[in-house]
DNA sequence: TAGATTGTTAATCGATTAACAATC
DNA sequence: TAGATTGTTAATCGATTAACAATC
């Protein structure tokens, strides 16, 4: 039922990142590297990129190393980037409208048709030449213009009852930046999820855990 | 040198999700939990829950279970949300304007003292009550007020040398919206990444997975 | 050919799950 | 006390690293 079956998690994560890296060696004019070398700018071992990509096929070539160019590609096709998915953004507020202008969706296969908001103040403002739709709106827009992927930019409180809607309409993939768990709703979903809140707090961990901070408990000090 | 030393990285980034489980739990009024009732609700195993919180501490009682606001606000200490930081915003676009008006960074700890850009048609307007300034006066504004955190909203190419001021400054903890590779460039700073494109790209890998593609690879049919 | 570097198997390391004695 | 559930040790599972034969 899947193109690669029983690749971790941990690998998938990783390849974004190698697509990054040999873009940026493309740009720099470089055309072939090996994993040792990769792996030195990466910060990670030659074994693990040897590994990691030989989950999906044998890339590279003894003696040689790798394509730059030639694993690039691959890399973009195993992603499924040469796909297109027809894309649409719920929530026009200050996330929706930064996500909808800062992303290049288009680079990665999703063309955005339609954008909507329960805000009739926002409905008919353009972004990025879409006219904003009013929510109510969704099942009307659909019928005729059925979408893969919708992105949710709303507060948490909002998504329970929009995610029913979509899910009624067919969609089941989705980017998710609420801090809805909507993978506990449904079991039979795509979802990946942006939750800028818990990056805030593991990054605010990261820094109070660096700093030292003397074991003395201050919620036991009656002081 | 560290408060909690030898925590492995999974462990801390199930960290927020339990805290906005509990507060979901406190918000509904219910004051105790086990971790198999806990467990069943987030998906995972209840060994995991007494695995992960044993790291940091006895926070159950036998026989009983945990109390939901006492977990709460242990996990809320763990994190360091009793914490408060000096953050400066740097990049005024829509990104970076999302993340200010859109993020509760108080409820976290992180104070915004000061955004910055280099697009003077930008340097003077107001966003959530600060003036964005001149990056040009990035030296003199940090001279009066060190920041202790910074975000990076702004394009790649223009990460490294605005990164390179930061790190005369002092400034070693880093919310890196950009796509560039911080952690590359320094060892001894702390960075917590948004990489909104991998994110993207990795949803473009689970939806074309899921798909079952047939694998006749379209790169070698000559049609 | 000799040198280099892959693909792949084996060894190690770490994280998750299971089990159970401790104890509320 | 009996029942429930933790804290913690042991067992399993999976991911990373090391090693090396295959081969360009």
């Amino acid at each position: 039922m899947h193109k690669y079956e029983n690749i971790s998690a941990p690998v998938i994560k990783r390849l974004p990142r190698y697509y990054r890296f040999l873009g940026e060696l493309m740009d720099n004019g470089i055309t072939r590297i090996s994993s040792k070398e990769l792996s030195a700018k990466m910060g990670l071992t030659a074994s693990q990129i040897r590994q990691d990509l030989n989950c999906f096929g044998g890339f590279g070539q003894q003696g040689y190393g790798y394509s730059v160019e030639g694993l690039y590609n691959e890399i973009g096709h195993i992603l499924g980037l040469d796909h297109s998915y027809r894309t649409i953004l719920i929530g026009a507020g200050n996330l929706g409208k930064a996500v909808a202008t800062h992303m290049s969706f288009e680079k990665r296969g999703f063309k955005l048709v339609g954008i909507f908001d329960n805000d009739k103040s926002k409905v008919g403002s353009v972004i990025r030449d879409i006219a904003v739709t009013d929510l109510d709106d969704l099942e009307d827009f659909c019928k005729d213009n059925a979408a893969d992927v919708a992105i949710f930019c709303v507060p948490k409180y909002a998504v329970a009852s929009i995610a029913d809607r979509l899910y009624k309409l067919g969609i089941r993939n989705f980017w998710n930046f609420s801090h809805y768990d909507l993978s506990v709703r449904y079991d039979d979903i795509i979802v990946e999820n942006v939750h800028l809140n818990d990056s805030l707090m593991i990054l605010c961990y990261k820094i109070s855990d660096a700093h030292d901070e003397p074991e003395n408990d201050q919620r036991n000090n009656k002081s």
